[in-house]
DNA sequence: TCCAAATCTAGAACGTGTTTCAATAATCAT
DNA sequence: ATGATTATTGAAACACGTTCTAGATTTGGA
């Protein structure tokens, strides 16, 4: 019995510690954001020792990020069983985005705590870094072709994703941090899109 | 005798205070980094108690965002003596963007701290975040227009600025994080600018 | 089953951003 | 000049991320 969770190395404890210990930080940030997400609480709350704590993960950013790589993994999950509606890329792609920046804005808190923690992150979570930016191309990658057979994407589609999901970020990190409206975010997104993406 | 700094208000001891902190943040960034800007250090070398230099920036992120705007204003000066070399705005916008980001490059320890800072920045530092953002507004607005009367930028103009500000600002953040190479930043800003400003 | 190695725990301790406070100094209106 | 107000100082104290230590506990191999 080595795969309830699949893929997590470590023995069964381990692996139950480590869902404890996200599970406890998705909770901490959802009610208080960055700043409640302490490494005492989330401790406690997992029920380990907060030496453990840092065993498993290294520092306050490694963990958010994690937390924010598992969320975006089960985002990328669901949107990829069921087809993106949407007659053009940029309706496509709005729609991913949109709905997305809705559901990251249905929990403040939380999105708060993530974004920031991915905002502060240095070379050392490289990894956790570009697993997220891989889940984030993908789905924007898909919302372009719609329902083509899924081509090699080109060099420019690429440049394009990527500028796209630039935009995404600073406007959501403009609204984690109070700068700007919630509407803006994908306002801005559309005028980013559209101008990439002419119809 | 009350403007030999201008504008700043306060009494001359004051402005002098202002002056010596400011300087002092930037010296200690200069060498260390986000890091080495600790509020004791600063205080002591503007030769300030600590209890008055949180008087003055209430937070260091206030005092590392508002060091940022100092600078960010020299730039713009500088940048607006002189005409934009370059013959297309895509030309033009990559000469100002380049330049400045060469210039940040050598300075990466200072790049390092107000870029972190800038990130970190909340909702009660939206003034100095603004100015910030007003002066890199001018500066690329000036590149596209180059040699034209300077006419009031059209709708689309502010919205490619926009973008093309935010994908320069995730690129650099980027880099002062080691996640990605110096080149990859004036790289990045190339393609969004090729993608935005079709010549 | 038993031992050695690895892991976990509880708690103290440290560093740095931030707050607080009593005492002193500077400023300003009268 | 004088008293009232405000600013500055020096130092202590607090909060939270992080590190460290000494002793349990668990694990995995002989």
């Amino acid at each position: 019995m080595t795969s309830a969770t699949e893929t997590t190395p470590g023995s069964n404890a381990q692996r139950e510690r480590r869902r404890r210990i996200l599970d406890a930080t998705i909770a901490l940030a959802e009610e208080g954001g960055f700043d409640a997400v302490q490494m005492r609480a989330v401790a406690d709350d997992a029920d380990v020792a907060l030496g453990t704590l840092y065993r498993y993960f290294p520092s306050k950013i490694h963990l958010l990020v994690t937390a924010l790589g598992r969320q975006f993994e089960r985002a990328e999950e669901q949107s990829r069983t069921r087809q993106v509606p949407g007659d053009t890329p940029h309706e496509r792609v709005m729609h991913i985005l949109g709905q997305t920046t809705t559901a990251l804005q249905r929990q403040p808190n939380l999105t708060e705590a993530l974004t920031r923690a991915f905002m502060f992150a240095d070379a050392s979570v490289v990894d956790e870094i570009h697993f997220v930016g891989m889940k984030l191309t993908a789905m924007i990658t898909r919302a372009i072709d719609g329902t083509e057979v899924n081509r090699e994407p080109t060099e420019e589609d690429t440049a394009i994703v990527r500028v796209i999901s630039d935009v995404w970020f600073t406007a959501l990190m403009g609204w984690v941090t109070g700068r700007t409206p919630a509407e803006d975010v994908t306002k801005s997104v559309d005028v980013a899109v559209r101008l990439l993406l002419r119809d």
